[in-house]
DNA sequence: CGCTTTTTTGAGAACATTCAAGGCATGTGG
DNA sequence: CCACATGCCTTGAATGTTCTCAAAAAAGCG
């Protein structure tokens, strides 16, 4: 938004005007932790296709997403995929911190990335009580993702893994107030769906078409789906839609 | 240990005397932090097939395992059911603290625990810089876990899933220096195995007679399992024995 | 010991996969 | 601007692994 040719230092520091500050991990500091979180970070992009980091990497980094989309997973020695997680703007990359990264990320879209380097992170976290408990929190909150994801690889039929899947997308979307109604972009391809849900391209595909002849979905395009009747996809997925819950889960 | 008759109170404190202690989030506390963590913390027993808690539930209090076998799983609509995970002595038990429990956990064998009322636990954790890295380090070790198990569900063979469940539990036997060998205690039914492993009651015990056929395994007894052929359930398992990792991951 | 529960085994069915081909975009060069 | 190559998605047919239904065997328990 800064125009050329004009000075870039102003009174607002880059973090205080982040889009994605009130969705990630930054959201919970005050002014003054933020300048010191400013401190160290470095800005980063990616382009599609590009890995940010491979599993037994040194753990140098932490990251946050602050756009486009980034795929995690973990492989099997003869090539099998398990896609964990899809990262949005806002989304912490790099949590499981042991020495090495447990599993590879890969930018989807291009991708900008805020890079913490995990030594000056961690005596930061140990110095501002706020950022640490923020850290547990997310934590938290992905293992409980984490957990649904087991029930639905362990358990739910191709129709509901989709279902679920599509489900979780127009959250997170609404979250990032990144929504046009019951329409939902896609910007993830059939192969990594599949990586993701446990299925295979083909039952993917198959399924698409199974849900728009069934009248609960529409495909504008391959990468839109326009959630026609949301009631019966949320059967479908198995949520329970309590009232009060509804809002407060993984929000 | 301590005989009847013999007065209890001496200057070991129960915690001292843990011999959980080294494998759970109270093994990095001071004595002094300890005889703080002791002074809000409860005990409590439950019977096997008895709840601790259900999903949905008001989430009051978090547990350290200090005695048998605990399992925690979620439910769909219909009744179908997914083991996200055991708890052996030393585990921790309630992490992704919501206000509600997101899962159900329930005791599989006689099990006791250390119960710890969340708003005095959270107020601690705010006291003790070790104690809340601690719980962050344990919630990181978990999520690492659970993209483990991801991979198990949505691409590993029944066979596959079967081989890696044990050398799982042999790896967390031999943590807790429970371990004879290659022989394996089996506390956990064939029917939670399948709801652990994403596969039916049949599909275990058929793929069991595969691997003892096969020479992997032997089964002394329904609940006991000796690991013949080690280096073939890792092929089999799709772990990647590598020298120096393999002492370090999730210990 | 006789009962219940759990585990094993068998046969057939189902859902998802594999293998294969065709369609449909997108992009490049003529 | 069109022809063509490329990559992704869809669809079809056959196969296979796992599931379902059913029953027998084994183990646990009073």
């Amino acid at each position: 938004m800064v125009g050329p040719g004009k000075d870039p230092r102003t009174t607002i520091s880059p973090c205080e005007a982040c889009s994605v500050r009130e969705l990630s991990v930054c959201g919970v500091l005050s002014p003054s932790e933020l300048d010191r979180l400013e401190a160290i970070v470095g800005k980063n992009n990616f382009a599609p296709l590009q890995m940010i980091f491979s599993e037994g990497d040194a753990a140098a980094s932490l990251f946050n997403v602050t756009g486009g989309v980034v795929k995690i997973y973990k492989l099997l020695p003869d090539g099998r995929r398990q896609i964990t997680g899809f990262l949005f703007p806002g989304d912490f990359l790099g949590l499981a911190l042991h020495d090495t990264y447990s599993y590879s990320a890969e930018a989807i879209t291009a991708v900008s990335l805020c890079r913490f380097p995990r030594t000056k992170l961690e005596t930061l976290m140990g110095e501002m009580p706020h950022l640490e408990k923020q850290m547990l929190r997310t934590a938290s909150n992905e293992l409980a993702a984490a957990q649904d994801q087991m029930l639905l690889l362990g358990r739910k039929s191709a129709a509901e893994r989709v279902a679920t899947f599509l489900l979780m997308l127009h959250r997170r979307a609404l979250r990032r107030d990144d929504s046009h109604g019951a329409l939902l972009d896609l910007p993830i391809s059939r192969a990594d769906m599949a990586d993701y849900l446990g299925l295979t391209i083909e039952t993917v595909s198959r399924t698409f078409t199974k849900l728009k002849n069934e009248g609960l979905i529409t495909l504008p395009g391959t990468h839109k789906v326009d959630l026609a009747d949301m009631d019966q996809l949320e059967d479908l997925a198995g949520i329970v839609v309590d009232e009060d819950l509804a809002n407060a889960a993984y929000l």
